[in-house]
DNA sequence: CTATAACTCTCAA
DNA sequence: CTAACGTTGAGAGTTATAG
């Protein structure tokens, strides 16, 4: 029987900034999603006003004004950073980790049962504070499904919990009563459109779900909801995913800064969008076989005439190389725009994605990374790995596209960037 | 008619 | 003064299409 721990930051985006930054302390605070559009962390003190998650940041400027609430740009290569840092610390207590999202980590604790596994739980709370002073929860228990659950008792203070609650232990009469006070919403892989399905057959609680026929389950919604039903019984369906497989498709796409009518711009954009899909191809040691690029206007816009617009090309050879995608990226773009559209938002797909070794005949034997990275392609990613993106690009790409983001209130990138340190005076 | 491709829906952070 | 709403990825299930 495996036992797993599920670790989760508190308001993650919103405590990395106010690590940095005394004067946030106290603070309500939010961070913002790219192009500072919707809020997308709260801190405690938010979280209080009843700020809810999501919501696009101009509709609540006034109140947040009338609070106080501070609101940030956010910082990724700052939180990357920090969650780099969490991951290590976790790597110190089991060694099998997997890092699910930015913030969150599943950990197996076969084997850690001597000392009880709460007693770890509060282990490793207590040193990710000590050393990144970074406020976590943990969960534990013996499924996945059961581990998230018992994150989200263990941030709400359910059962007498201080920020670690193992399922493992309680008494199942005293489990029951607590699931039959949750949510079924709150139910990993149980969202927005779910569970209102489930409530109207009556299926209120967690406790519900938990009871529910996995067999019907399956009949009436998906094996996925029939596999969340297993796992809340405690038999495990899902494993740890230590090694994240190869991507099977490959976006980069963002809105704009500002809207935009012209074709240089455009293709701008998605020169700037073909290249970051191009390096995060390289870094996996892959190739595409076909490309997707789309344009759209803002469709909140209501009055506004819309137009969306995507193609598929499939490439005559799979590449990695900027080179080539940036052209045909090009090429598609000539098919799809049309004059007289404000357009909010442009993007690249990849798919079709195998590994270079499938397709390259290598004629020199088993090629060693040092010698690899010599194409004209790894050396490209050396320098802008090392001096920053964009230091070397192709023509059709603009230093400072006029496209670019809105990030009104960007902090220094801390722990990354020496030049960003704030002078101490 | 079948196998596959293409597309839609849902969920998650 | 007004208008202003994120990104990336996966998997399942359904529909369209080719042969």
């Amino acid at each position: 029987m495996t036992v797993f721990a599920l670790v989760d930051c508190n308001n993650f985006y919103a405590s990395c900034e106010k690590l940095f930054d005394p004067k946030l302390e106290g603070v309500p605070l939010v961070v913002l999603s790219n192009n500072d559009g919707c809020v997308v962390a709260r801190s405690a003190e938010v979280k209080a006003l009843g700020i809810p998650m999501g919501v696009p940041w101009f509709k609540i400027r006034d109140e947040a004004k009338q609070f106080g609430i501070q609101a940030m740009s956010s910082n990724y290569a700052l939180y990357a950073d920090m969650s780099n840092r969490v991951v290590e610390v976790l790597e110190g207590f089991s060694p099998h980790v997997e890092v699910y999202s930015i913030d969150e980590s599943f950990l197996s604790l076969d084997g850690f049962a001597a000392r009880g596994f709460e007693t770890y739980g509060t282990e490793i709370k207590q040193r990710v504070q000590d050393w990144l002073g970074l406020a976590v929860c943990v969960g534990i228990a013996e499924t996945k499904t059961l581990a998230k659950l018992a994150n989200h008792c263990a941030k709400k203070g359910h059962a007498g919990t201080a920020g670690v609650c193992d399922f493992t232990t309680i008494p199942p009469a005293d489990f029951s009563a607590l699931l039959a006070k949750i949510k079924v919403g709150e139910t990993w892989g149980v969202g927005s459109r779910l569970a209102p399905r489930l409530e109207k057959m009556g299926i209120h609680t967690v406790q519900d779900l938990r009871n529910a026929d996995p067999g019907r389950m399956r009949a009436r919604f998906s094996v996925v909801l029939e596999r969340t039903v297993m796992e809340l019984k405690g038999i495990a369906c899902l494993e740890l995913e230590e090694t994240t497989p190869d991507k099977k498709q490959i976006v980069s796409s963002r809105s704009f800064g500002q809207r935009i009518g012209a074709f240089e711009h455009l293709a701008d954009a998605l020169a700037f969008h073909a290249t970051r899909a191009a390096e995060k191809l390289r870094s996996q040691d892959s190739v595409a076989g076909a490309l997707t690029l789309f344009i759209r206007t803002n469709p909140f816009a209501l009055k506004e005439p819309q137009y969306q617009r995507s193609i598929t090309i499939p490439l005559p050879e799979a590449t990695q190389d900027t080179r080539e995608l940036v052209k045909w990226a090009g090429r598609g773009l000539r098919r799809i725009y049309r004059r007289g559209f404000a357009y909010a938002k442009a993007g690249v797909m990849l798919s079709e994605i195998r590994p270079t070794a499938l397709v390259q005949a290598d004629l020199f034997g088993s090629m060693e990374d040092s010698e690899r990275s010599d194409t004209l392609m790894g050396i490209m990613d050396r320098i802008n790995q090392r001096w920053g993106r964009g230091t070397l690009r192709t023509a059709s790409e603009q230093a400072e596209g006029i496209w670019k983001m809105n990030r009104g209130n960007l902090s220094p990138r801390y722990t990354t960037a020496w030049s960003e340190l704030p002078q101490v005076t």
